[in-house]
DNA sequence: GGATTTTGTTTCGGACTAAAACATAATGCA
DNA sequence: TGCATTATGTTTTAGTCCGAAACAAAATCC
């Protein structure tokens, strides 16, 4: 090679046969479907022969990423089909340290939950290297629990901060007071196989629960804005049922989006940022609540007729009608997600917020943004960790069946 | 099929065969290179055995998509290279429409200019059906002053409104004065054989001829937002090379985000939004300028030291601020592009921008968002509009080649 | 002028899919 | 009970397309 093909970097997915592809699309489609569908389900809907169809279903079911399943008699003429389900025993494990638990789930290709560890416990300004070490251990105990001959495809571990997306470096995250930790440096040691989890943000990974109900199944939106409300606020966006990391993993920022320049001061240096309005300690305080009181207490006062708790809550409508607002108009997304304390005050603020989306958003017209709630998992972060680790054996099962 | 295979819509990229990927991957490579490229450069970039670039590199010869031009002696050893350039006998047809003008742009699949037509006018309130015909009548003009051989694949029409991406309607286009006009109607009668222009969005458009200089070659930002000052702020979030169109087609109305919720009343019905602060006629009645002014001459004034025009100008760059940044919280985009009036008056905003986004961005201790003009070509739109017609080959030669 | 080097082509074998025939296992009906 | 019917899953055969290796072509080097 003389020539300096420089740039001449285009296309990876230099996969000289189809086969690839159609593994992962058999495989896709299985997790797709509604109901168990047979070897011929399949072949009609992707639109190969049976017999590819079915020969590509036999390597998956040989590889353990799907699951021959007793045939339900049917009534109907014709030999009966052998359903066909995602593999049970593909699990991944997903992580979560946030400022008040540490959580380990296990989840199946089925995205069922096979194993699962909630420690409450207040970590702020907690020592990371600690922290850590116990949420190894609650993560080996978890393993070493599972069913024997189960398989771990991966790990993920949601964190309440930034993440570096290309070194998996936690570069800053304000609520547990912790800067510049690389966890997988210190949770590797102590998991088994020398399984590295791959650390994330924790509103990306809790937006794809809402995105993806269970790997490779989309859930009910294929684009719309988390918003987690967390001691601040965080967020994701989710177009064309991807979760947008931004181009260095710092997309999300939604609690210092800029309700108000000539709002009070925020701790991010800017002025009037949304997180002085709607986030968890400022709503307290506008309800003149103490600082460690629940948000259920504060939707409770509300819902009661609590004059200050009505007034904190419609002007964190506002402030969340005028950020939201701007995104909307950006990027034309017909939902708006509610996670975390913003969850639980969902239906208090929906009313109010779904005014004021209608009349900011220009599109509103012709199709009203909508509001809703987050399932209120605890914890969805994990949940989201594991679903991401998954989603690499549904993108590409050739490679998990080469690599046995 | 008895079964209800109701949501089992997966994968429509069911090529059974390896080929049409394949013939993409070369076709993509040889518009990507900086160099034009040999078959044998072409199988070392792209991993394949030189005998099948070849042989895909043949065909795509064979069906006009690549060229090969002559060789220039190189002085190197062994037998001398045929470079592969895309072929310059497809090209596409881009249109535009806005209110100052009518323009028609055909580029070569190099992203050549090969014929232009710009007619200057006021069409503000003027009527859809004879606009769109006189465009017609330029269109049709233009592709028969093409050379003989010439190949159509394709057209795009950009429109300073809001398109309905699945019905090809505008809806709105308030510097028009249009509504509910639907193009395809009025335009194709009058275009030769069958021509059918994609109507989009002219902002979308005018971004896309910055996130690709050529089809298929990628311009020098993957990420970015793109701001159009046109009598309104439009504008287009790109990310990961892909311009972002919103759900439907509704995504970009940058001009109606919130500066200050408490500001003038927009005819949007929301109050304080952008293009209250930095749409043409604001910046002009800042400064004390007669509605028809050009920008340009409000740059003078600036760049001259005129108090009004410099408090204009700083003011636009405030609001700019408090609404750029918002978006660049929320989706970690590291560039801005600043197009229309609003490219012109880029020098002069530049600095004061670039401070306010410094400090209201959270990401910018890591890496300061930087604001750049936009090429100041005259109806990017229509240039836009062709190079999304001729992505359309790019991305799928083979559908191409199969229809000849 | 022959060795060397690089490009492009041809030939052959292998991976994979489509098409069609076949085997299997149920229901429906006399 | 027995046979036609129907749907699923498997086997066989032919065709497409890529990789590997040998070969042909066209230049430079010595």
């Amino acid at each position: 090679m003389t020539v300096p093909v420089s740039s001449l970097e285009v296309g990876r997915a230099r996969s000289s046969t189809p086969r690839p592809a159609n593994l992962a699309l058999v495989l896709r489609t299985v997790c797709t479907a509604d109901v168990l569908p047979s070897r011929a389900d399949v072949a009609a809907a992707t639109g190969m022969t049976r017999a590819t169809a079915a020969r590509l279903a036999d390597d998956l079911v040989a590889g353990g990423l799907l699951d021959e399943v007793e045939a339900t008699p049917s009534g109907r003429r014709g030999r009966p089909a052998t359903p066909l389900a995602p593999g049970s025993r593909v699990v991944a494990l997903g992580l979560q340290a946030d400022a008040g638990l540490l959580a380990g789930r296990v989840l199946d290709l089925r995205g069922r939950v096979v194993g699962e560890r909630v420690e409450p416990g207040d970590l702020r300004g907690s020592d990371p290297a600690a922290t850590l070490a116990r949420l190894g251990t609650l993560a080996a105990d978890l393993l070493g629990g599972l069913p024997e001959g189960t398989r771990v495809a991966g790990a993920g571990l949601a964190l309440p901060g930034i993440v570096d997306g290309g070194t998996g470096v936690l570069l800053r995250a304000p609520n547990l007071g912790w800067s510049d930790v690389c966890p997988a440096d210190l949770l590797t040691p102590r998991l088994p196989g020398g399984l590295d989890p791959v650390p994330g943000n924790e509103a990306d990974l809790a937006a794809r629960t809402v995105a993806e109900t269970a790997p490779g199944r989309p859930g009910p939106h294929r684009d719309f804005v988390y918003l987690s409300g967390q001691i601040g606020i965080g967020g994701a966006t989710v177009l064309d049922g991807r979760v947008m990391c931004g181009s260095s993993g710092w997309a999300g920022e939604m609690g210092h989006v800029c309700v108000d320049p000539d709002g009070p001061p925020c701790r991010c240096g800017s002025t009037g940022c949304l997180e002085q309005y709607a986030g968890r300690d400022a709503l307290l305080a506008a309800a003149g609540l103490p600082r460690g009181t629940a948000p259920a207490e504060l939707a409770r006062r509300a819902a009661g007729g609590d004059p200050a708790a009505r007034a904190a809550v419609a002007g964190a409508a506002r402030a969340l009608g005028v950020a939201l607002a701007g995104v909307l108009n950006v990027l034309d997304v017909p939902v708006v997600v509610l996670g975390g304390h913003l969850g639980e005050l969902a239906g208090l603020l929906r009313p109010a917020l779904e005014e004021h989306l209608g009349r900011r958003v220009l599109s509103a017209r012709w199709r009203r943004p909508r509001v809703e709630a987050a399932p209120g998992a605890p914890a969805a972060g994990a949940t989201g960790a594991a679903l991401r680790a998954l989603a690499d054996v549904v993108d590409d099962p050739a490679r998990w069946l080469g690599a046995h």
